[in-house]
RNA sequence: GUGAGCGUAGCUCAAUCGGUAGAGCCCCGGAUUGUGAUUCCGGUGGUCGUGGGUUCGAUUCCCAUCGCUCACCCCA
């Protein structure tokens, strides 16, 4: 007996139990961003390694430690993607749509992150990503977020996530705070966690989204990103704010909010929930002005976001907000022995005749109660039976399942009508 | 990469202070040969995660290993 093969760590199955659930997060984000005038753009899942590395920063987890990288036949470095933007910004740029133009993208599909499993957190997880180019003001960056909020809304989870929002200023005035926060940190370096102490040479400002309580007390004290922002920023950041209060949308500033990539520069917000454990950020994203250019376009204004799909799929189950979701069929037709062609060409023009009709066939005989029993177990609002006693007469049974009717026996066509019936109510 | 908990039937879980396992659900058949509740009867199904050690004997004890889960970390 051979090995049994398994799923590789960290990518999962999604059962036809579950898929409910995505399609019906996928429907929704669909047409919400139609609606908005985003156009979807179709990425390859596999890119240049040094795409990644000149866009997400050298120095990130990501690039450093989590990347699926192998090389291909000749010899080049491709890496599954980490992450969408990086993809998007290429192909933006390869295929000619960010010059002197603004652009709504959007992007659905898998992601690669060798990371150790956890809730939440998977190594092929799944992102719906929007992106948009073009566009410095502030208003922009409200759509998006005002339209996240929308989203939140149809999918009836609003009331589990907080938005967190902040701004990263320039990259200059991180510079000069980075320095600040930096000489100010190093006063205290023995009180800082491990990591934090570590981070203090590689990635500063990573330190203040530390978890660790010493190093979070020790932060209550160190300067402010705040204040280091400019007058183009900050109203940058006002005028956001300013649009968010005059849509009714609730934030909370977080001024230790900085997000893992590099890129990001002014805006950046995360939609967080408590419910999930301790993979909290459902939905998060900034604006990366600095990127078409790093990756050798003009320079290019641009904001985008992304969302976790398996996050947000169990946020809706943990609310229970996917039971309601009915793809059960319509009808399940019980077949006779012996009149399996029959049927068969009877469902077929049933199908012709109710378009979206869900219609399940048995199949594979068994007795006629074990039918009926499949029947009730599918779901179905009613069994069309087709038995000896109805071929015989050329009609065909209709048992209702779900309701207190009787059962009759009518014409095709009259079956056709009650099909129809049920299937608009 | 670090830590903790857990791996027994398709699923959810028992049990054995070491004497080769049991229930519920599911599935199949019957009571009920064309009508889905419930009930009752019967049946299928396990190399007790894997490898090694101790032992007369290991699912049980020990070691290792793999897997899963959660947390750290990281991030969507």
């Amino acid at each position: 007996m051979g090995k049994r093969i398994t799923a590789i760590r960290g990518m999962n199955d999604i059962l036809p139990s579950q898929s409910v659930a995505w399609r019906h997060l996928e429907d929704t984000v669909r047409n919400l961003l139609t609606g908005y005038g985003y156009g979807e753009i179709r990425l390859p899942i596999v890119e240049y390694t040094e795409l990644f590395k000149r866009s997400i920063g050298e120095v990130t987890d990501i690039v450093e430690k989590e990347m699926y990288t192998f090389e291909d036949r000749n010899g080049e470095s491709l890496t599954l993607r980490p992450e969408g933007t990086a993809g998007c910004v290429r192909a933006g740029e390869e295929q000619g749509l960010l010059y002197n133009q603004v652009q709504r993208l959007w992007y659905a599909g898998p992601m690669f992150r060798y990371e150790k499993p956890q809730k939440g957190r998977y190594r092929q997880f799944h992102q719906i990503g929007v992106e948009t180019f073009g566009m410095v003001g502030p208003d922009i960056d409200a759509e998006l977020i005002v339209l996240t909020a929308q989203l939140w809304a149809a999918l009836g989870i609003s009331e589990l996530v907080r938005l967190q929002l902040n701004s990263l200023g320039t990259s200059a005035e991180r510079a000069r705070y980075r320095t600040d926060l930096v000489a100010w940190l190093e006063q205290h370096r023995e009180q800082l966690d491990e990591d934090s102490q570590r981070r203090l040479t590689s990635n500063p400002l990573r330190i203040l989204d530390s978890k660790d309580p010493a190093t979070q007390a020790i932060l209550d004290q160190a300067p402010s990103l705040a204040d280091y922002l400019e007058d183009e920023s900050r109203t940058h950041f006002d005028g956001l704010k300013a649009m968010l209060d005059a849509a009714g949308v609730r934030y909370e500033i977080n001024p230790r909010l900085v997000r893992g990539l590099d890129y990001y520069g002014k805006t950046v917000f995360e939609w967080v929930t408590t419910a999930l454990g301790a993979q909290g950020t459902v939905c998060a994203g900034g604006r990366y002005d600095g990127l078409v250019e790093q990756l050798g376009g003009r320079a290019t204004p641009a904001v985008g976001f992304a969302m976790g799909v398996e996050r947000l799929v169990l946020l809706l189950e943990t609310c229970d907000k996917v039971a309601h979701l009915n793809l059960q069929p319509h009808a399940y037709f019980i077949v006779s022995e012996g009149l399996e062609a029959q049927s068969l060409a009877m469902a077929g023009r049933l199908r012709a005749a109710l378009p979206g009709l869900r219609l399940t066939m048995h199949c594979g005989g068994g007795k006629f109660k074990k039918q009926v029993k499949k029947a009730d177990e599918s779901g179905a609002r009613v069994a069309l039976i087709l038995g000896e006693n109805e071929a015989a007469s050329g009609e065909l049974a209709i048992k209702y399942m779900r309701e207190d009717r009787p059962q009759e026996t009518i014409t095709e066509a009259a079956v056709v009508e009650r099909l129809l019936a049920l299937m608009q109510g």
